[in-house]
DNA sequence: TATTGTTATACTCTATAACTATA
DNA sequence: TATAGTTATAGAGTATAACAATA
């Protein structure tokens, strides 16, 4: 056998496909953010329903889905979990609805969890010049309105 | 009961949140490339994957998996699929590569898979400020090479 | 000894259907 | 009749461990 190599030198093809790149933007991100998260034993959607109702109190859970576009259905191991582990409390708010609020430790957690998710945001976005982060930010936000 | 609603005009947190924007972003778009991939009954894997053997020809599995940031062991269903529906040919490179290229049918196939995607993408990025799409994928690029 | 491709397996996320109870 | 929450389940995507064959 030669030292004939088949194929030394790939060409991506999707070097240049902005749907593509944005894919593998957002997995980079996310990747990171999932590690920051389990640092506090958490899964990522745990941590995005907890930062909606500090900021909702009383919310429903019917509500977070539809505003984070996940199913109610998959939402609710999330929400059983974080009863069970005493960051959230459901009350009756009528007799099928539940008013969704933090307990203490909850609010405690957020605190944390915000510091912690804005080390991650600074990592990737802290040393990005204001007016690209300003246009990143009205394109993605273009870029989910045409959906 | 009173006509009182609990929570009726809800805070979204993450709105401003630029990491959480790239994944909703991301998400809209994958949305409609996964349907428009559909239709050729191709998932968004063996999409991938046979665009990047088209102007590949003869790489190897392990040098796709790379250069996509896929684990080798989970391309096997999608080399396995794609094989077998003839869109693809495993040639021996030496005794444990495989030398990898697109059959005349895996050809025609790219062909028309690359329009539905510049398709997905006209819709999507087409309308939008050429500067604006360039500080975009700059953005991107700059957040992959931080991960 | 390191690499290629593979199998088996498990965990997460997401999706649908169907049920209960309440409005 | 529509809605809120739930259960069960199935499909993808992705992760590790371990193996055989080969460099």
């Amino acid at each position: 056998m030669t030292t004939e190599e088949p194929c030394d030198t790939l060409i991506d093809p999707l070097a240049d496909k902005i749907g593509y790149q944005l894919r593998r933007a957002s997995l980079a991100y996310l990747t990171h953010l999932t590690l920051a998260v389990e640092a506090f034993d958490l899964r990522i959607a745990e941590m995005t329903f907890l930062m909606f109702v500090a900021v909702n109190p009383g919310c429903s859970q019917g509500e977070v889905s539809r505003v984070l576009g996940v199913k109610r259905t998959n939402m609710v191991p999330t929400v059983t979990e974080l009863v069970k582990r005493g960051y959230l409390v459901r009350e009756a708010a009528d007799g099928r609805t539940n008013a969704l609020t933090l307990t203490a430790s909850g609010m405690s957690l957020h605190a944390s969890l915000s510091e912690a998710i804005d080390g991650c945001d600074q990592r990737f976005f802290g040393d990005m010049a204001p007016a690209k982060l300003e246009a990143l930010r009205d394109a993605l936000l273009e870029i989910r309105a045409k959906a």
